[in-house]
RNA sequence: GGCCCCGUCGUCUAGAGGCCUAGGACACUGGCCUUUCACGCCGGCAACACGGGUUCGAAUCCCGUCGGGGUCACCA
């Protein structure tokens, strides 16, 4: 049975790397029937663990990655929050002592840090001299007498070398000398990560430990860990990292600021910023940022497009298969078809899989994702058939579920919706379109029926009639009835609307200008 | 700096000695279509980091160089 797990830590948001890291796990047991498990890594948090878990598990859920065993679904080796089994970690501690294969330590930090310099002013990498080292009770209690604190530490290796066989990266080879006597266990008695991540991985029976690369070279004090205590090696997989926006460093929730200026980056904040302010969203720079997952829910992406994104950054099927769904790629995933180096973040990328994915939803499906913003944003009585109607003739123009809010002049009240300056100028008064505006406004009155091929038509014998081009109207009429110069089709936007909006629009812009 | 990892178009990648004058996608770009915007269609630009080997033949194997990144905590 695979059995994999993802270990975030409390933060208080999911990062889009880490997702990735959990998507892979998720997929790597899903493809195998096995099981996820999600463990939480608050071995260092205070409190409001609860708080600081809700983005996370709420962000994982929105995108599909279910776990089988982990928090709010308990399992059988609960508890999985690391703060909750510090006595399975004492006894790790225990044993690894009572085996030789630990220590108390009562350097203090200080003295750790002199002997650190003294290696680096001889250029020679730092071994511990284990001058603080208390073999016997009795040196502890000597230590101790000089009021020295104890801390435990591995006992590593000074000699041979590991070798790793990782199943993304293939052979790794450490020397054991290189590794430092890592602290375990801390002088207030609690453990650290990487012991209590050993022991978790064994009582939860994690099969395969597919994490990101920055875990590569703390793989050898885990070995040491693992065959010290006994315990069953798990298969590693060292995930390459997601990294910046054109770069090749790992991405960080904390250089916003750097990634602004990048300019797809920025293309992609301001697009859902438009959105967030007229849903009520906030949009302060920490809060709003597409590092973080919950960006992508607010504004209304798909989950299953950042999903087809992030798999498809550092993993593919063959050489041209890119849409997938999430069965999919559950059906389709396997390691070792896992890229080995880092692979940037693409803002444009991300937004064609979120298109091509947001167009091959039905009526209905569009029809329930867009409605929420427009009652979000204020437009309570919009009803189910004209935001239909908004969906089928804005086609796909509309790419996240928040894009309806493009269209509000569908929703606004005739006589209450703005209207661009510059397009009321440059299409309304030069020329003198007014004119043709009013001839044409007569015209509309008498349409019956009011629908596209209708319009149509009347568009057609209205300008053979004055002997002009389309378009010496088209922009007119277009402003007059929307306020905007861009929008959806002429005719399916003046059906939509209906003959009185269109007529009562068209008097109002006639006012606006002065002419009435 | 030590150790470890990585290095194909701007980006994501295909490529496991001849199928590669290196394929696809996004982006960019020229044109067509067109009532705006968008879409669509046709075309274009663009990469094997470098240097040595091995081989009849290398993007693919080996060595070196360079470049990028990760990691070196009583953080996770």
């Amino acid at each position: 049975m695979v059995r994999t797990r993802f270990a975030p830590s409390p933060t208080g948001y999911l990062h889009i790397g880490g997702v990735r890291t959990a998507l892979f796990c998720w997929l790597f047991a899903r493809k195998h029937g096995g099981q996820f498990i999600l463990r939480i890594d608050d071995t260092d948090q205070e409190r409001n663990v609860e708080a600081a878990l809700a983005p996370i598990l709420e962000g994982l859920k929105w995108l599909g990655i279910d776990w089988d065993e982990g928090p709010g679904i308990g399992g059988p080796h609960a508890p999985y929050y690391q703060s909750q089994r510090a006595d399975r970690y004492r006894a790790a501690v225990e044993k690894l002592i009572a085996s030789g294969h630990a220590y108390r330590d009562y350097a203090t930090t200080g003295e750790i840090q002199a002997e650190r310099e003294a290696a680096q002013a001889e250029k020679s990498s730092f071994v511990y001299s284990r001058r603080f080292m208390a073999e016997t009770p009795d040196d502890c209690k000597r230590f101790e007498a000089e009021g020295r604190q104890g801390v435990v530490r591995l006992k590593m290796p000074r000699e041979g070398v590991l070798v790793l066989n990782d199943l993304i990266r293939g052979e790794v080879q450490f020397d054991w000398a290189r590794e430092q006597d890592h602290v375990i266990q801390r002088t207030d008695g609690s453990c650290l990560y990487h012991l209590a991540n050993v022991v978790d991985d064994e009582d939860f029976e994690i099969t395969h430990v597919i994490r990101a690369e920055e875990h590569l070279s703390n793989t050898p004090r885990q070995v040491f860990m693992i065959q010290a205590l006994g315990y069953r090696l798990p298969q590693y997989a060292h995930l390459p990292f997601v990294a910046e926006p054109g770069s090749k460093t790992k991405l960080s929730k904390r250089k916003l600021d750097k990634y602004l200026k990048n300019k797809d980056f920025a293309d992609l904040v301001e697009r859902g910023r438009k959105i967030a302010e007229r849903i009520g969203h906030p949009t302060e720079a920490d809060a709003f940022n597409p590092v973080i997952v919950d960006f992508y829910e607010s504004v209304g992406y798909l989950p299953e497009a950042i999903v087809n994104y992030l798999a498809l950054l550092g993993w593919s099927l063959d050489d041209k298969t890119e849409h997938f769904t999430i069965q999919n790629l559950i059906d389709n995933f396997s390691l070792e078809r896992v890229g080995k180096s880092p692979a940037s973040f693409d803002c444009q990328k991300l937004w064609a899989f979120e298109d091509r994915h947001f167009q091959l939803l039905p009526l209905r499906k569009k029809l329930e994702l867009a409605a929420p913003f427009l009652r979000k944003a204020g437009f309570a009585n919009a009803s189910k058939e004209r935001i239909q109607a908004v969906l089928l003739a804005a086609g796909d123009r509309i790419k996240v579920a928040g894009d309806i809010l493009a269209f509000d002049e569908f929703f606004l009240r005739d006589g209450a919706f703005p209207y661009d300056e510059k397009s009321l100028e440059k299409h309304l008064k030069k020329d003198e379109a007014w004119e043709l505006l009013k001839k044409f406004r007569d015209r509309l009155a008498a349409a019956d029926p009011f629908d596209v091929p209708a319009l149509e038509k009347l568009m057609h014998d209205f300008t053979a009639a004055e002997n002009i081009k389309t378009n010496q109207i088209i922009h007119a009429l277009r402003v007059a009835v929307t306020g905007k110069s861009v929008g959806l089709g002429l005719f399916d936007t003046l059906a939509i609307l209906g003959k009185a909006a269109c007529l009562a629009r068209i008097e109002r812009a006639l006012g606006m200008i002065g002419i009435c």
